[in-house]
DNA sequence: TCCAAACCTTCCCCCGCGTTAGACTGCATG
DNA sequence: CATGCAGTCTAACGCGGGGGAAGGTTTGGA
């Protein structure tokens, strides 16, 4: 056997990376043979290529992808430090976040294992909500990220100096409209507004406006958001029940602060337009 | 718009499942419309399956796959408390073991974020190991898996009244031997060996057997599991700078004991057989 | 009557390979 | 020298859970 010359299975039992996985890496140019003979297409690797093996192996196997392994590579033989480390926190990052949705799901499933999940809410109501001043931001993504990075932009924005001058206050809960005719996951077409009072200056693709006063269906649901989807069907459920009809995009009013409410007591209200012939109860 | 002819826009809207999704439950069978116009294609649902919609959306996003969702709300409309109990259980074991997965990798960026990682190891050395009587067991399977099932099978024989009365006893650390000529991850053929003493009765699958001496190249890893690539890719490099060359399946012989040990301080010996041309230093 | 919205099917795409299938090479043995 | 078999190759399809686009039909409202 010489040096430079290592076979692939004796490759793999080296850096235990299977066959199958080293020669998907030469396709994607993660990890080429040093050398390829041109007639047999045999791969050969060099024991240089080892240090390679191992740490892909080392990096596949703490969940990152090969793209981002790839560049981590790239960043590590460049001696970039910068990207190096911020590679690092992202993946860091994500990991975390999955570890919280997991534990969210872990405590769902003990909770289930008693009795089946109980969400408290009020009984649906029809009332009217009044014309409303709002600045709102509208933009498309998945539902929980755009949300989340839209509430930021506007607060964001509330919070600076010159509208703190203007006295520009909050004057009622965040709220989220979804414009889509159908549900989407994906790619959602989302806008994000909250009432205001004062004097306003926003940014580009803002835009102060007044919501139109409107009759809906409205519901409070308690509880995680992650279970949103089982008061919505109770409250389409009451609407279909006794007739009525939608009349226009949805809304979700987050009456608690995430920051600061377990997950279980959470309050959303959500308000669904309907048409106005429907009696007020 | 009639209750029991509800499209399947709509439906997605009620159930926050998105269309794209219901269509692929009803080619599944997991959730079929009610109705199916034979001329157009067109799907219509009832006010009733938004209960089972709203169950599979639920299960799904504990992150339970699609086919056992099937099965969950089989035995729910059967009333099997048994069976949902046993798939409850499943899950909540899966969740709760990748939950521990991904707090391994969470510890191991934080420490690489400091430093690379390090593990400490001993300088390779070739030794002769004495011929050893074991009893063992071989299977194939995933790595990991199959290892922690083959030792308990082989630890439950050990324990057995009719072997503790006859002074059975281990004489050494339990290996696993690995016996494919290259690196595999899900078929995988193993053998796990455990050095004993005593009159042994062992059952069906089991054998007791000499392992013949050998000379080795044997290195001690310290560290996780996770991180034995890193060990075996230093071994081998050892090997191939001194010339040697591969001489039989290699070994690993497990020094600690995982559930008593952190995973940092876990000792792991490894052994590869080299020809016996191979002067011993 | 006409147009837009809603709905359909079919096909390709994602990741990280595993799994055949079929063909070739290289080495050891009879 | 033929044979066998271990090692290697490429190419194509599959998984899960749908997303996205293309291209066609139907439906409902003005």
């Amino acid at each position: 056997m010489t040096v430079d010359q290592i076979p692939i299975t004796r490759f793999s039992i080296i850096t235990r990376i299977t066959p199958k996985a080293l020669r998907y890496y030469d396709q994607l140019g993660l990890l080429v043979p040093a050398a390829k003979d041109t007639l047999t297409g045999y791969r050969y690797y060099t024991a240089d290529q080892m240090e390679r093996g191992v740490r892909v192996k080392t990096l596949c196997s703490l969940g990152i992808s090969l793209e981002e392994v790839a560049s981590y590579l790239d960043a590590e033989s460049k001696g970039d430090r910068c990207a190096l480390q911020t590679l690092r926190e992202k993946h860091l990052c994500r990991t975390r976040s999955e570890i919280a949705r997991l534990q969210r799901i872990e405590a769902m499933l003990k909770q289930n294992d008693k009795e089946l999940i109980k969400m408290a809410l009020s009984e649906p109501v029809i009332k009217d909500v009044p014309a409303l001043r709002v600045v709102s931001k509208r933009d498309k993504g998945s539902y929980g990220e755009t949300i989340g990075r839209l509430i930021g932009e506007l607060c964001e924005m509330l919070f600076r100096p010159v509208n703190q001058k203007n006295l520009v206050k909050m004057s009622g809960p965040v709220m989220a409209i979804y414009h889509d005719q159908e549900y989407k996951e994906k790619d959602a077409d989302i806008e994000v507004a909250i009432p205001i009072t004062g004097r306003i200056e926003v940014d580009e693709g803002m835009e102060v406006k007044d919501l139109p006063p409107a009759r809906v269906l409205a519901v409070v649901h308690k509880g995680s958001y992650d279970t949103l989807h089982l008061t919505y069907k109770e409250i389409y459920e009451y609407m279909i029940k006794n007739g009525m009809e939608f009349a226009g995009p949805g809304r979700e009013l987050y009456l608690s602060d995430p920051c600061k409410t377990a997950p279980e007591e959470l309050l959303t209200e959500m308000q669904l337009p309907i048409k106005e012939s429907q009696t007020k109860t």
